[in-house]
DNA sequence: TTCAATGCAAATGATTTGCAAAACC
DNA sequence: GGTTTTGCAAATCATTTGCATTGAA
């Protein structure tokens, strides 16, 4: 999937890097929506020159280009993606993992929407408790 | 719809500060979703003696409590709301700019989801371009 | 009176930026 | 070869924390 990435950058004039490629590799294949700092920590591994700096300029670029997205956090620490396929995602309110889910096709975008809003995509996230979590806090607040 | 929450508050052994009061209020009377430095800076005109540190304190304890909620954003930024009714936000992928929306009554929690997930509410945002941006940027990348 | 909430300032954490060197086309 | 991207380090921005003081119950 990754050299329809190259094929893509070269096509549209955007250069192909080494960390570019590298960083795009690493969202393709982790469905974990990790962080900035993840994808570094992992990279540097292999990349011993990699930056910090860099990691976080490649993820805007491939936002802008329409590679990959920022999802949608309540915390304030991004989290990226690159599965861009109509999805949902399932977010633990007490560790954050975020899973994703299957779209629901029912649900759709609205037509009409006040102020001259053009609805493009929807965000959705089922907020809940995860298994992991579940058994580890139990029921309170009830 | 402030003197509910200060019955709450008491009922439930929440000391009801001038400080605590006065963030509620900006929120309650506030749709726009605003960032703690938002409240921060419309408050402190009339509270001079008010921190920043205070409004970030007294958003996380009024959160906890359920009197209101962080968005989920894309950006990093906290917005917050205390509209707990069940709705939909409109975002603009352009300024950011958040409006809530009658919640489509036929979108509904997922009943299945794997791992023991256990659904709790729906997040749902509409992404698209505002009026305003519509009429600023256009339309690009087409 | 007592304990939790506040204000201040410093600390932290995430992300961005300026600039010289390296890499791509 | 010319221009874009990178790495590094410093800067910035949002948020949190320690601690003495204030204030609500």
């Amino acid at each position: 999937m990754c050299s329809r990435f190259a094929t893509e950058c070269r096509r549209r004039g955007v250069r192909l890097t080494e960390q570019r490629l590298a960083v795009y590799r690493a969202l393709a294949r982790d469905a974990t929506h990790p962080t900035a700092e993840t994808v570094y920590a992992r990279l540097r591994v292999a990349m011993l020159g990699l930056s910090r700096a860099s990691v976080y300029r490649i993820l805007e670029s491939l936002e802008m280009e329409g590679f990959s997205r920022r999802v949608s956090t309540t915390d304030g620490v991004g989290r990226f993606e690159a599965n861009l396929a109509n999805h949902q995602h399932l977010v633990c309110r007490y560790c954050g993992r975020i899973t994703d889910f299957e779209a629901d096709p029912g649900i759709t975008l609205p037509k009409g929407v006040p102020g001259g809003f053009v609805p493009e995509r929807l965000d959705v996230s089922i907020i809940g408790t995860c298994g992991k979590c579940r058994r580890r806090v139990g029921r309170h607040n009830a």
